[in-house]
DNA sequence: ATGCCAAAGTGAAGCGTATTCAATATGCCT
DNA sequence: AGGCATATTGAATACGCTTCACTTTGGCAT
């Protein structure tokens, strides 16, 4: 006994979420109202929370959408690297084409959830763990065939390269210079891989 | 011809922000609002706006007299150092600590600043600069002395080190675990310094 | 076909909070 | 002591999220 057929209401939440998605995307979460994305989607204020249940309800979702689509690509494309240093270098330069790619959606996401002190056990914070174990799986497997010592923690890792790699392109979101997508991993990469003063004569190329 | 004496108004000054401090530090910025603020100060909601321009303002206040401190102690600690590495480790566990410490006002200024649309050229950015001036020189020298190679881009190293550490303590300022900050500052020292896999058989005890 | 009715949809009122401003109190200076 | 610039007040304004009593819609049983 529904009013209208599934279809509808999943077109109506598709048409509210899409236009939230580009408020958001443009304008920002805080400065973007309520009424303004109802008229984006031509709907009433009252209708979005029939579908949401709130404003940041709303957000959460709009990033969700978007974060699925990131970790399906990121797992595939790591897939091809043959060693730790090439998947390393496919894990950075993808993640940095994704920022560059949807800039607007990825400011959204650092500024907006992952601080939220309601960030711990959200569904954001499962994709983001998604998102990150790959990563972890990639340390794991480098350590099992020797190719870094026993002595490395992880998470300590994943902590570090995902920090380096949200705050150097943090400066290019914000600012207007274009980000070379290979030079950057280029380099992240090989820091992560040599450090800066190897203890031992320089035996690079 | 002012109504009261300089003290009096420096003093209403120091009062609003003492408050405002502890409220934002406590309960977060948006949840705090001006009239809390106000009472806790023991003046009225208006006052307030003469002496800050806007709530926003009065944040952006509270965390330069943090900010301040902060950058005088770490310059002082850092220049201890006798080379790179230990430097290097200072600056690391210094920050570490800074974090433990005042986790509060760090988490403010992280989720509320940083992030902010207007962080670029605002007076926050300035001090940020001055804050991690300190490393850029740091390896300017080492690079002159040969401790580091020439190839290296003190900005990248600048942005990968701040970001992996940030987001390293991060997980601690909204988890409840404690962090073992000379433990944590010894990991990621050594990761900046030797790699994940240094190319070459292993030397380290 | 047709009418019933559950659920979709509306939009104005409620509520909470930042900000303004006209009125008032204060305390410095002559 | 009195004048007056200005510190201080707090009620009014503005604005945005959320709720809710009401209206409309369209699938379904007859």
């Amino acid at each position: 006994m529904p009013a209208i057929s599934p279809e509808r209401m999943r077109d109506r939440y598709e048409t509210i979420l899409a236009a939230a998605s580009r408020a958001f995307a443009e304008k920002g979460y805080e400065t973007t109202s309520i009424t303004e994305i109802a008229r984006a989607a031509d709907v009433s204020d009252g209708l979005i929370y029939k579908y949401f249940s709130n404003k940041r309800d709303l957000l959460e979702h709009v990033l969700q959408d978007f974060y699925e689509d990131v970790i399906q690509n990121l797992a595939a494309k790591v897939a091809r690297g043959n060693d730790f240093g090439e998947q390393l270098y496919i894990l950075i330069s993808e993640h940095l084409a994704t920022f560059v790619a949807e800039r607007n959606l990825c400011r959204l996401f650092i500024s907006e959830v992952r601080i939220a002190s309601d960030y711990r056990g959200s569904a954001i914070q499962q994709l983001n763990r998604r998102y990150t174990s790959i990563l972890i799986k990639m340390v794991d497997e480098a350590v099992a065939s020797g190719e870094i010592p026993r002595t490395v923690d992880p998470r300590v890792v994943r902590d570090m390269l995902f920090g380096a790699i949200e705050h150097s392109v943090w400066r290019h979101t914000i600012g207007k210079r274009p980000l070379d997508v290979q030079g950057m991993a280029r380099s992240i990469t090989d820091i992560f891989l040599n450090g800066l003063c190897p203890n031992l004569p320089k035996t690079r190329p």
